[in-house]
RNA sequence: GCGGACGUGGUGGAAUUGGUAUACACAACAGACUUAAAAUCUGUCGGCCGAAUGGCCAUGCGGGUUCAAGUCCCGCCGUCCGCACCA
C-alpha cells in the first residue's frame, strides 16, 4: 500500500483551493450568509499552538457551514498596533513598522500551511494607513457627536525613564525597565464616553438581542458594569471645617446600615487629604506611599488596608451629637462613586479590617436570620447576608432591603442626599503615549484650544523616521511631525502625540471585513447583509474588556449610519486557553523581564530541569497562557512538518473540550498521524467507486453487515452535526474514531455490499473534511467524488435508519447496578416490571427481602428497593 | 482583595444534563507479521480481594438532599482567567 504523503499532497490541495478561489465570499443576497470570525491575531513574530486551537476550530465552523450550504464569509487579519513592537525597536535598533509587518509575512506563511478556509483578499492589518485613516475619520465623527471627551486620569509614571508604564510593566510598584519605584502622574487625556450607554449595553446582554453568549461572558459583564442602585448623600462637617469641605459627599450601596456607620474615609486622592496634605508632611508622606502602589485596581486591593485620621470630624446624619472620624484610607478607589465612604464595619469585610486595625466602633445592625439579637457579634468576619434591621431606630425590624428605600427617602426629606444609579464601570481611557498607534487626530492651539484635524487631512500617518532609543514617546520628541498650523487660526499649533488604544483598532475591524469601501469605513449595503458576525471565537481572557468595548463602539458607528447593528456578535464561543510551564533563569539580578526562557530552550532529565546549553539548573514557574513576554510558546510547525498540517489540526481538537484550558503536551500527536493513514488506507481500494452508479441500489432490506454499516454511518452523521453545531469537537472526533474503525474493517474484509461500500467511503469523505480537509480531498477525488470535497454538500442522516428496535436497561437493587435486561423499544413498563424481577442476578439480590418501591425510567434504568 | 471558571484512571478526557462512571484517544505491557527494526495489526489495561461466577472501594476533601449524585445544595482545598495602559 502507498502510504499518504501530506507533504505533497497538502501543498497540492492549497494550491487548488487557490487557483478555484474556494474560500472567497461574495455578496449574494440569492443564498443565507455566514460571518465565522476568530479574533485577530497581534503579530508577535510566530504562530503558537494556541493560535491553531483558536483557527482550527473557526475553520470546521467555517467549513461545516459552507457544507451546509451557506454564503460563509471567514476573514484574517492582524492586530497590529501595540507595545511590542516598540520595546523590539528600542531593544534591537529596527524599526516597529518593519518588526511588525515582517512577523506579519511570517505569521501569514505559517496561518496557510495549516490550510485554513479563510478569504485572504480580505485581509489587512491595523496599521495600514487604510485602515486607520477610517478609524481617524470615526473618531471626528463621534467627537463631533459628544461621544468623546477630555479627562484628567491618572497612569504610571517611570520617574527615571520619564515614561508611562502599562500595568503590565509595574512589578512590585516598580519599573520594569529602571526599576524604579513608579509614582502616579495626572495626565489630561482622551475618553470615549462609555458610560453614557452603559444602561443600554446592560439591557442587551438580557432581553435577545445577543444570540447565544456563554452565561459566565454575560456575568461577567454584568458585574463589570456594575449597576448599583445607591443613595449619593452628604455628611456635615462637626464644628470648624475647612472652606469648600463643610460637607462631605459619599456614595453608598448600603444606606439601610447607616446607623452601624463607625467612620469615614476618603480616597488618597480626594480634594479634602490634597487639602490637608498641603500642611502635613506625614499625610503627604503617606499619600506618596499609596501612590506608590500602582494604578491597578488589583494592586491597591491587595494591600494592606491603611489610613491616616485627618483633623475632621462628621456628624451622623440621623444620631444627635454622635461625630465620626474621618480617614484617608489606601482601599478607597477616587473613580468609584465619589472617593468617599462611610465606613460600615459590622457589614464590609474591607471596612471591618480597617476598623480593627484603627479600633473603631463595630456596630451590627443587620441581624441573619435566626440570629438572637443579645448574643449577636461580629468578630474578624462581616456579616454581608440578609437580616432584620436592629439598633436602628426608625428601621428596626424591618427586612435589609425594606430599609434601603426607606433610609434613602429620609435623607432625600432631610436634604441631605438622593437616591441614585451608580456603575463601576468608567469611561475608555483611549490615549496612549507611545509611537506605534493609530495617531488621535486632534491639534492643540493656544488659541483654539484643541481642535479636529480637518476631515480632507486625513489620514495623519506616523513619521517614518522617529528615536526608538530611549524610553518615552518619540511623536512628543519627534524634531518636527508635531508642529503644524492651527486649521482655524492658521497659528502655530501641535498636534496631539498619544496614539489610541489597540482596543479602538479591535472594535470594528469585524465591520472592515465584511464591508471595505475605499472612501468610508464600510460599505453600508454589504455591512447590511454580512453583520453581525455569526459566529466569534476567541479566548475567554477578551471576556470583559475587548467584548464591552466592540459592543460600544458598534453602537457609536451605527449611531453615526456606518451599520445597522448595535451588537457585533450574535454567538459567541470563548474557547480555553492553551497554557503551558514557564521557565526562569536563576539569575536573579537580571531583570525579571530578560530571565524568561523558551521551551525549546530547557532540558528536563532525572526530574531536574536545566538549560540546554549551559547546564545550569532553571526555576520552573507558574502553568499560563502562552505568550510571548514569557516566552512560553510551542510553535505548531515541528508537528505541521512531521505530520502534516491535518494531523496537527485534528489533535488540537480532539480530546479537549474547547472551552476548557489545555496544558500543552505533544503526547497523542502521533495517534492523529495515524488516523490520517488509516483515513488513506480505507479509500485507497476504492477507487473511483463514486463514479458508478451503486447509490441507487441502497435499501433497506439488506443483510446484517450491510445495515449496521449504514446504522453507524447515519448515527455518526448526526452526532458529528450535533457536535459541530454545538462546539463539542472532541466528542465529534471520538465519534469519527469508531466510525473510521467499523468503516475500515467492514472495507477491508469486505462483508459489505458495493453499494453500502460507496456510501460510507462517500460519507467518511465529506464528514472528516472540516477537521482534516487536505486528506479529505485527497480522498475525495481518488473516489471519484464530484469537484472539490471543500463544496461537496453535507451528508444527511437517513432518519429512519438512526431507531433503534430494542433497549438494553441496566437494573438497579438499592441503587447498585446488579443485572440488566434487553427489551423492546416500545416495551410497556408492567412487561418490563416482570423481566426485571425474573432476572437472574436480580433474583439473587432480593430474594427473601421485601420489595418496598419499584422505580421504572422508560428507556433508561430500573430500580428496585428492598 | 474582588469578579468568573475548572478539578473524573499513569495521561487528555466521555457520561444522553439526576439514571449502567471511566466511551474515544495517548502511554504502558503482551502477542502476530519480520532475519531484525520501524511501520502495521490483535489483545490487556482504575484500585483491592478472588481460580472464577463475583464482591468491595473509587469522580480534589468533608457534610447534605434523593429510590438514584461526577452531575444538585452547604463548607473547605487547589489551579486558571480578568481587574480598565499586555494583546
Amino acid at each position: 500500500m502507498a502510504r499518504y504523503n501530506p507533504k505533497e499532497a497538502e501543498p497540492r490541495w492549497r494550491r487548488a483551493w487557490e487557483e478555484t478561489e474556494a474560500f472567497k465570499a461574495e455578496t449574494d443576497t440569492s443564498k443565507p450568509k455566514y460571518f465565522v470570525l476568530e479574533m485577530f491575531p497581534y503579530p508577535s513574530g510566530r504562530i503558537h499552538i494556541g493560535h491553531v486551537r483558536n483557527y482550527a476550530m473557526g475553520d470546521v465552523i467555517a467549513r461545516y457551514k459552507k457544507a451546509q450550504g451557506h454564503n460563509v464569509l471567514h476573514p484574517m487579519g492582524w492586530d497590529a498596533f501595540g507595545m511590542p513592537a516598540e520595546n523590539a525597536a528600542m531593544q534591537s535598533g529596527g524599526h516597529p513598522r518593519t518588526w511588525t509587518y515582517n512577523n506579519i509575512a511570517i505569521m501569514r506563511d505559517q496561518l496557510k500551511r495549516m490550510g485554513l478556509a479563510i478569504d485572504w483578499s480580505r485581509e489587512f492589518a491595523t496599521s495600514d494607513p487604510d485602515y486607520y485613516v477610517h478609524e481617524q475619520r470615526m473618531f471626528l465623527d463621534f467627537w463631533r457627536r459628544g461621544f468623546v471627551e477630555r479627562n484628567e486620569s491618572q497612569v504610571n509614571w517611570d520617574p527615571v525613564d520619564h515614561t508611562v508604564l502599562a500595568n503590565e510593566q509595574v512589578i512590585d510598584g516598580k519599573g520594569w525597565r529602571s526599576g524604579a519605584p513608579v509614582e502616579r502622574r495626572t495626565l489630561s487625556q482622551w475618553f470615549f464616553k462609555i458610560t453614557d450607554r452603559a444602561e443600554d449595553l446592560l439591557d442587551a446582554l438580557d432581553d435577545g438581542r445577543l444570540g447565544s453568549w456563554p452565561d459566565n461572558v454575560v456575568l461577567m459583564q454584568k458585574n463589570w458594569i456594575g449597576k448599583s442602585k445607591g443613595l449619593k448623600m452628604r455628611f456635615h462637617a462637626a464644628g470648624r471645617a475647612p472652606a469648600g469641605f463643610e460637607s462631605l459627599e459619599i456614595y453608598t450601596t448600603r444606606p439601610d446600615t447607616l446607623y452601624g456607620a463607625s467612620f469615614m474615609a476618603v480616597s488618597p486622592d480626594h480634594p479634602l487629604a490634597a487639602h490637608y496634605a498641603a500642611e502635613n508632611a506625614e499625610l503627604r508622606a503617606f499619600i506618596a506611599e499609596c501612590q506608590k502602589i500602582g494604578t491597578s485596581e488589583e494592586a491597591i486591593e491587595k494591600a494592606e488596608k491603611k489610613g491616616l485620621r485627618l483633623p475632621i470630624e462628621v456628624r451622623h446624619p440621623f444620631v444627635e451629637g454622635k461625630t465620626l472620624p474621618v480617614f484617608v484610607a489606601n482601599f478607597i478607589l477616587m473613580q468609584y462613586g465619589t472617593g468617599a465612604i462611610f465606613g460600615s464595619a459590622a457589614h464590609d469585610q474591607r471596612d471591618l479590617d480597617f476598623a480593627r486595625k484603627y479600633d473603631l466602633d463595630v456596630i451590627p445592625v443587620v441581624l441573619p436570620p435566626d440570629a438572637d439579637p443579645a448574643t449577636f457579634a461580629i468578630d474578624q468576619e462581616a456579616y454581608t447576608g440578609p437580616g432584620t434591621i436592629f439598633n436602628s431606630d426608625f428601621l428596626d425590624g424591618l427586612p435589609w432591603e425594606e430599609a434601603l428605600p426607606k433610609a434613602i427617602a429620609r435623607i432625600e426629606e432631610m436634604g441631605d442626599g438622593e437616591g441614585t444609579t451608580n456603575y463601576r464601570l468608567r469611561d475608555w481611557g483611549i490615549s496612549r503615549q507611545r509611537y506605534w498607534g493609530c495617531p488621535i487626530p486632534a491639534i492643540h492651539c493656544t488659541n483654539c484650544g484643541v481642535v479636529p484635524v480637518p476631515e480632507q487631512d486625513l489620514p495623519i500617518t506616523l513619521p517614518d523616521e522617529a528615536d526608538f532609543s530611549a524610553p518615552g514617546n518619540p511623536l512628543d520628541r519627534h524634531p518636527t511631525w508635531k508642529y503644524v498650523r492651527c486649521p482655524t487660526c492658521d497659528d502655530e499649533a501641535s498636534r496631539e502625540t498619544d496614539t489610541f488604544d489597540t482596543f479602538v483598532d479591535s472594535s470594528w475591524y469585524f465591520a472592515r471585513f465584511a464591508a471595505p469601501a475605499p472612501e468610508a469605513p464600510t460599505d453600508k449595503n454589504m455591512a447590511d447583509y454580512w453583520l453581525p458576525v455569526d459566529q466569534y471565537i476567541g479566548g475567554i481572557e477578551h471576556a470583559i474588556l475587548h467584548l464591552l468595548y466592540a459592543r460600544y463602539f458598534t453602537r457609536n458607528m451605527k449611531e453615526c449610519g456606518y451599520l445597522n447593528e448595535e451588537e457585533p456578535f450574535r454567538n459567541l464561543f470563548t474557547q480555553g486557553m492553551v497554557v503551558h510551564e514557564t521557565y526562569l533563569d536563576t539569575d536573579e539580578s537580571k531583570h525579571l523581564k530578560d530571565r524568561w526562557l523558551f521551551p525549546e530552550d530547557i532540558v528536563k532529565k532525572d526530574g531536574q530541569v536545566v538549560h540546554a546549553e549551559t547546564g545550569k539548573p532553571v526555576t520552573v514557574g507558574a502553568i499560563e497562557k502562552m505568550s510571548k513576554t514569557k516566552k512560553n510558546v510551542v510553535s505548531p510547525e515541528d508537528i505541521a512538518d512531521t505530520y502534516g498540517a491535518d494531523a496537527a489540526r485534528w489533535f488540537m481538537l480532539s480530546d479537549s473540550p474547547p472551552e476548557r484550558d489545555v496544558e500543552w503536551s505533544e503526547a497523542g500527536v502521533e495517534g492523529a498521524w495515524r488516523l490520517v493513514n488509516r483515513i488513506w488506507d480505507t479509500c485507497e481500494g476504492a477507487k473511483g467507486i463514486l463514479h458508478q452508479p451503486h447509490l441507487g441500489h441502497l435499501s433497506r432490506e439488506m443483510d446484517n453487515a450491510d445495515m449496521s454499516m449504514r446504522r453507524l454511518t447515519h448515527a455518526t452523521i448526526d452526532h458529528v452535526t450535533g457536535d459541530i453545531e454545538s462546539f463539542r469537537f472532541n466528542k465529534a472526533i471520538a465519534r469519527l474514531y469508531e466510525f473510521i474503525a467499523t468503516a475500515r474493517k467492514a472495507v477491508s474484509a469486505d462483508t459489505i455490499s458495493a453499494p453500502v461500500r460507496a456510501e460510507t467511503l462517500s460519507v467518511l469523505a465529506r464528514i472528516v473534511s472540516p477537521f482534516i480537509p487536505h486528506i479529505a480531498e485527497e480522498c475525495w477525488a481518488h473516489l471519484g467524488g464530484e469537484g472539490l470535497a471543500c463544496n461537496a454538500p453535507w451528508p444527511k442522516a437517513d432518519k429512519a435508519l438512526l431507531a433503534t428496535e430494542t433497549v438494553t436497561l441496566p437494573i438497579q437493587v438499592n441503587g447498585k447496578r446488579r443485572g440488566e435486561i434487553t427489551v423492546p423499544a416500545d416495551a410497556g413498563e408492567v412487561e418490563v416490571r416482570k423481566l426485571a424481577l425474573s432476572d437472574d442476578a436480580v433474583q439473587r439480590h432480593i430474594e427473601g427481602k421485601q420489595i418496598r418501591k419499584l422505580i421504572v425510567v422508560p428507556g433508561r434504568i430500573i430500580n428496585i428497593v428492598v
